[in-house]
DNA sequence: GCACAGCCTGACCACATGGTCAAGATTTTT
DNA sequence: AAAAATCTTGACCATGTGGTCAGGCTGTGC
């Protein structure tokens, strides 16, 4: 038995590279143009390659977007993940809208793509959907409950809190050139997006006082 | 001068007909497989028509989907528009956002056609997004901080107050499949969607007792 | 510097796709 | 009922696209 796991083979100094700029441009592609829209063309023109070392470093256009696609989900759920059961529940809720609003504002081109493939059903990570990502849901849901019970934060629907967080959040990313269009020029959509997201969710969950 | 206006011509009744089995068709396929991803050879079977034949009617893929959108718009901003001055603003607002959530869940193939587009950049609906959509928006904007002037409802920023229900409604709609895979069986998305909505808008928005 | 594995590409293929067209079928008008 | 207008289609085309392959190039270990 050799010393390699079955999901990361060795590779060589150009495999890791040439990987790796196929990877950024496919992202560049697929984000852009979506699964179906992207040609394998415009990633071997954006990555410099050839389309046949395209086909050389990965078997098809399909694995290219799964590769991707996979690659996204630990960061993407990171966010949520991160959310502690000692700290103080109304921050901790502030502190993972704020950090899934970081992502999506420095990562516009991975909520894209996730929010192409959610669009279409998500035929290729449903799995994921069904698996990893609900059980974090649920598990945060149950604390998030807890916290409620204990009326450290003000009751709702937890898990529909949850997915608020993510409608929001996605939101400013995805639909970037129509809130740009709505709010015209001279504002920076993401600075008040910070904002009025801490209200919101401050009115939502601070304990009545008394 | 005929008695007809240049947008709208004069359509036998064949005309009429065959025009809306195309439409409705073509929403069915754009709207699960986006504009790239949508081919005329499925719109013409989803239609029961002749590919050829599809393209007596329209002169192009694009005149379709270009048609689909803007006979869309209308209806999207119906909601919003419809948010009255001399109502009372909480109850203008959550009747809003209710109106959103049912169009949300009644027109599901709508919202996603929409959401492709401006995930794409909206570059087919670009004017109308910097002209109608921007005017209403930034009109209802003054009316909410009229009202959050009077103390009527508590103070946000308005145009993000009207973003968020974009966000939260389509979300349902968009994201259904992952939404429905994360609450699990036995959930009902949209009833449960529109009383979490309720509960937020409610502590977002009344005012303060004393 | 030589051999060999790993890397790269021009030329090519099969198929899908948007769109055309001439000619025939059907409906409407007179 | 005939003429005119409208509707419909099979056959076809040009282009784009994912993917293949034989053979050449290049970096690495000896």
């Amino acid at each position: 038995m050799e010393n390699k796991t079955a999901r990361a083979p060795r590779r060589s100094r150009i495999q890791q590279k040439n990987r790796e700029t196929i990877l950024a441009a496919a992202l560049d592609v697929f984000s852009a143009q979506g699964f179906r829209g992207a040609t394998l063309d415009q990633i071997a023109l954006q990555a410099g390659l050839s389309k046949p070392n395209l086909l050389y470093y990965f078997g098809s256009k399909e694995e290219i977007h799964r590769d991707l696609l996979t690659g996204l989900m630990t960061a993407w759920l990171e966010p949520l993940r991160a959310m502690r059961e000692d700290g103080d529940p109304l921050a901790e809720m502030l502190g993972y809208m704020r950090r899934k609003l970081d992502l999506s504002r420095d990562f516009p081109r991975e909520s894209r793509l996730f929010a192409n493939e959610i669009l279409q059903g998500a035929p290729r990570i449903s799995e994921v959907i069904q698996g990893e990502l609900r059980d974090l849901v649920q598990e945060k849901a149950r604390l998030l409950s807890r916290w409620m019970d204990l009326g450290r934060i003000r009751r709702s629907d937890p898990v529909h809190l949850i997915i608020s967080v993510w409608a929001l959040t996605q939101h400013y990313a995805d639909f970037e050139s129509q809130t740009r269009a709505v709010l015209g020029e001279g504002h920076d959509p993401w600075t008040e997006a910070a904002a009025f997201l801490e209200t919101l969710y401050r009115r939502l969950l601070s304990p009545l006082p008394g």
